[in-house]
DNA sequence: TATGAATGAGTGTTCATTCAT
DNA sequence: TATGAATGAACACTCATTCAT
């Protein structure tokens, strides 16, 4: 009862973080969520409590997500197209957060749980030969995790679909967008 | 005179506001201007006023560098690396002001300064085939919207230099990432 | 059965109001107790029935040990060191609840339980010639109640035990410090 | 200036902390003195910051007052009379705050100042064979101390006047209450 | 003109108290 | 009857903004 209440209540407040940003007040989360404020003090003991757990949930979601995903399984390409759609609807479910607006001790374990699949595959793309060889691997990492923390703010102003997105990402990332010259 | 200090202080302020985010009280902005926040006051009646100069500052420099970029005098692809240049080193310029951290009623003016010359620049694109038929022009308007904006964060976050940032943008985008099967 | 559950949550109440101070919350008394908040006050309505009842049972406390003292049957400085023992007695007891921390509206109720038997004695004493005449019997009186007063605030800190105190405060105020003079 | 107006913010908190007790508000300070609750908060940063300052003074003026007295210049009950009129006087000026409503941590030190001259004195009195050896010092101790506790509460209410109970609080500990037998 | 001082409105948090089970 | 849950009112503290010098 009280882990289902509290869930509720972190659904609630993933929407206004999202929607007033950062400075979303515990009082508009509290209304939204149509509870008092001491209310929702009850389940959070306090602001950071609020965000940390929100985090955790999110990534939590993330990680069960990349797992599912079996990216190690599959050619690069396809674990590119896998973890794109991990990470939009894991992003998106949780309205971004596990992307910004990360509490600032956590930002290190966040960044971490994002990163590091990211980077275990652009690894074993580069070992592989996949990408083009002119590009760092470091720099393909930065291009394509900020392609997607774009991407997700469009989804969450509802410019984008899910899977629109994702499909997307996936093609122009890989391909581009330009038209191939046929051989 | 006046307009000089002014300047000065916004300078200040996106440097501050990039800091410490958008919660950077006046009082940060004042300290690290190094003047009293009454005469912050002088030149900016309120913070409103300031994140509005700042942003109409920015928007200003970004349609300068557009208008240099001449992008309807050069082939589509050409266009883009000129674009996106010009919009990555405005951003990393002004600490990423005019895409995120807008005040709320400039959001609308903000994102067609900034989106109009991508429609047209794309929608000449579209017109003249050389992007992908499949990919509608709305998507990839908002992906490469999401890619600039994700890559700006990381350049703001010292991961990227703008050059290195944006050469790589021009080319994943347009190619893909992706090592070309030789034909 | 209500009535002895009343009263262990009194006692309780008394010790925690004495070790965390008045401002012991009513989470501290309950969770002291080993009771839900609400079952707290089933028992005691409210913050101030509480304080209430627990003055009510210090002063009857004093009241049955002064009376017991039989003060009206000895002399005076016998009398002095029976009303002595009674007090630090009970305030010990009470956590010097009859003393400190009575619900203002109690306070003259509690000030004249606790100053009428010292008035009528220091009257006695008076009137008996038992006392300097060069001392006012109300400043007698007052200097007599603080000392009391100061001393149980030494026993609940544990820095005198209270036959310790009770002796050494009747000595010390019917005699005085210093050794006297032979003659 | 700023410390003239930061001293009378402090002599209008002791009143208001004498009166209210330790459960005072910022609000009430505020109010008592006729500023805006902000404006106190420019002066004394916050509550904790308030309480020291208004311990540091009154500990201060209490070992300025003793200073002056030099205790170690006369016999051993002019002494006590002396400490007794420093202590009583620093306690009523600033409402008992050296001695009640320490903030926690220099509590320690607080009892120090109040403990360690009251302590030397004693410790002569009792080489020099001035009290009675029948009483240990420590007990002597800490019934003066508790004495003049307990004494300037009641200064504070105004049922003794500040020369009064010095005077009062002397006799009565040096040489106790009961007239003497002639000899 | 530049600034120190003052303040109203809001935020996070706690606590006494009430309600539904 | 006993309790977990919910809440309104208060408090410490911050910040954008105004005023007097």
């Amino acid at each position: 009862m009280r882990d289902h209440v509290a869930a509720g209540l972190l659904e609630v407040a993933a929407r206004v973080l999202a929607e007033r940003g950062d400075q979303a007040s515990m009082i508009d989360i509290a209304a939204a969520a149509g509870v008092a404020r001491a209310t929702l003090y009850r389940y959070f003991p306090n602001r950071d409590a609020l965000l940390r757990a929100l985090t955790d949930a999110a990534l939590a979601e993330l990680a069960e997500r990349i797992a599912d995903a079996r990216l190690d399984a599959v050619p690069v390409p396809e674990a590119v197209a896998r973890l794109t759609r991990a990470m939009v609807g894991a992003a998106a479910k949780y309205r971004g957060l596990v992307i910004f607006n990360k509490p600032p001790d956590m930002a290190r374990e966040a960044d971490h749980a994002l990163t590091a699949p990211v980077g275990e595959l652009f690894e074993r793309g580069a070992a592989e030969g996949t990408f083009r060889p002119e590009l760092p691997t470091r720099t393909l990492i930065e291009v394509y995790t900020g392609l997607l923390e774009g991407s997700v703010v469009r989804v969450l102003r509802g410019r984008l679909g899910v899977e629109e997105a994702s499909a997307a990402i996936t093609k122009i990332f890989l391909e581009g967008a330009l038209v191939r010259p046929e051989t």
